[in-house]
DNA sequence: CATGAATGAGGATTCATTCAT
DNA sequence: TATGAATGAATCCTCATTCAT
């Protein structure tokens, strides 16, 4: 008897799919795509090999469907968060904040993006088509925002593309600073910092 | 005869190992660690597989010895033209110029650099065994000169160490740009642009 | 309610049953017992998988049944066409005629037991377990056919096995030939042609 | 130092392969395709699996180079006898007895390619592609004697092709049903019984 | 009875590494 | 020293069979 508009079945379809995406999420961060063993997702998801098989067609279906999964929570976030702040200001310190306080929270899922933005210099028309979309609405939000800015004359004029990679390669350094330790302040004082040298930079008045 | 100090053997050997690295380096970084093959890399090299077992122990060590060559060739450009310089806004042009510059002229090489740059995330230990010297020595180099900056007031009051990363960082991303053909505008316009961004970051006066 | 000495139960039983002969048949005569998959021969019947098993034990089950029902089919053809036919000419005649025309009106029969017949090969002992007593029927009747002839003089001295093996060749030659489209010309004329080849051989006067 | 043209790593090479070739003879003509292993005929040749793979380059090659080379073995053998025979009934006699002797003496590949035959039943193209050539060789030796025979009137106006093709069928039937064990006649015996019906049905004077 | 999700053994293929020549 | 044939461990994927629903 169906209760939500789901049958258990499907809920049961879910969770094992939500179980098997964490799983390999985890072994695909600690050991990269290639290195990576379908036995070994199947084992840390509490499954047979074969039953991954009932969900995805391949090791390389399962992989995009763990990063794809993890961009699309990320992405509303960032969406949410963003809207949500009134000022252009507090809007870039948003899309800061929510990206490093996302990875903080899914390490193991900024091991696999970390390393997959890696593939994207190798194969880029291969990667990109698995989420190319995600990618680019990510960036479509920070340039809207600056490209707001810009005609508020709140920052000086500068290319909005230079801008916006120049935001995501810092906010992408901090998170890896403070993955690996390197970073003895808090994440709160990692933004502040890094929005202080940005806005700074962007000669904001 | 030893000529210049070295016998015969030493230089087929240093000729022999440079063809080695130029290959491995062209084969890792088109195909990552897992997805290179030694055969390919012999191959390049146009010696036989078990030729590279004689200079080198394992796969492995292939790579991270390809990985140091650059970066030592790296470090040593770095050091170079960022003391040729003479004013501190100078050095640190220096440092982002050479860097930019060394990776256009050496595509491959980046490739491999950022690929690994990914496995620090996964194995920081492991990988960092391998490099963390060389790496330092560059990060070194940077706060160095960011030091002199701060005591001389020439930029204001903000922690070298997030300094030393942001201008890392920000390298980092304008080649990646460029290797994607995301930047459509000079190696001159695109660090000049950013210079300009962190200098007006650093509060420069 | 029992109809004709038939619950309703097993009328059922045996109609899915029959479903899944022909399915069965159909699968295992294009791909052969190792390539075929339960799989497919379930899709096929319009069955789960796992109804199959409520049917048959495995997979080598399902295929001795498969063939078995065919050539019970076939036999009792033969059994009525020969028995039929009032001269000892016309017997072996409708032998062959009834054969061909059997294998014509059920090609994928066929398939299924021309490849096993290259088993008997592999396993004489344990593929003749399965069917041996159906094939010696079928070769019991000419063997019958052509004792008669010899006692009446039709035919000349040969050896009986020998002669019944032949013809046994022979239409099974011809089936296959008419079935890769390697002949042109009708049923008919063939079994004519072969027909007058046997009974000139046979030195019938 | 070569000798009689080969080096000694082509002599090796050479040995190597028929040991493969008589191992996947072996291993085919007991199992077939399909449920033949690799690792059986690895171990059949006393070699190891990655072994096989330098001589070829998937299981498929291995099956169709192992019918190939006896295919070729018996077609070189055929023609040699069938043109030392002085008679037109010399022969064919030799034909038949050629191919009967050959497969007396490599069972294994009687099964291998006996099986095959029914593969081609199902995939005419697809196996005929791998020998065709060979196959229709042997067809024309055959259909080339019979029309000399023809035209000699040694034989009456049949169709070659009906002829040539019986004459196929009753040796492969004669052959498997020594194999089997049904024939408790002389291989000698086998042939004159056959070689006598066949005369007899196409009428020679 | 019927289902089909789950299982896990089995098999083809690749490739880093060794070693006899 | 240089070679490349040989090795066999490792891994993805398939599919016959079971069993809880």
């Amino acid at each position: 008897m169906p209760l939500h508009g789901k049958t258990k079945q499907e809920v049961v379809y879910a969770f094992r799919n939500a179980e098997i995406m964490q799983a390999a999420r985890k072994v695909f961060a600690e050991n990269g795509f290639s290195q990576a063993s379908v036995a070994a997702i199947a084992r840390e998801a509490g499954l047979a090999k074969g039953t991954l098989y009932l969900y995805y067609r391949s090791k390389s279906e399962i992989y995009w469907a763990s990063l794809r999964s993890g961009l699309v929570e990320l992405g509303r976030e960032i969406r949410e968060r963003v809207e949500a702040a009134d000022t252009l200001e507090a809007k870039i310190r948003a899309f800061m904040e929510t990206k490093i306080s996302y990875f903080e929270r899914n390490h193991e899922f900024f091991r696999l993006y970390y390393a997959e933005s890696s593939n994207v210099v190798r194969h880029p028309a291969y990667s990109h088509e698995h989420f190319e979309d995600l990618y680019l609405e990510q960036l479509e939000v920070l340039k809207s925002v600056l490209r707001d800015a810009l005609q508020a004359g709140a920052i000086r004029r500068v290319s909005v593309d230079a801008a916006a990679f120049a935001i995501l390669d810092l906010t992408r350094g901090a998170i890896l600073h403070r993955l690996l330790g390197w970073s003895k302040t808090s994440t709160q004082e990692d933004v502040a910092c890094l929005f202080d040298l940005m806005w700074k930079g962007l000669g904001a008045q």
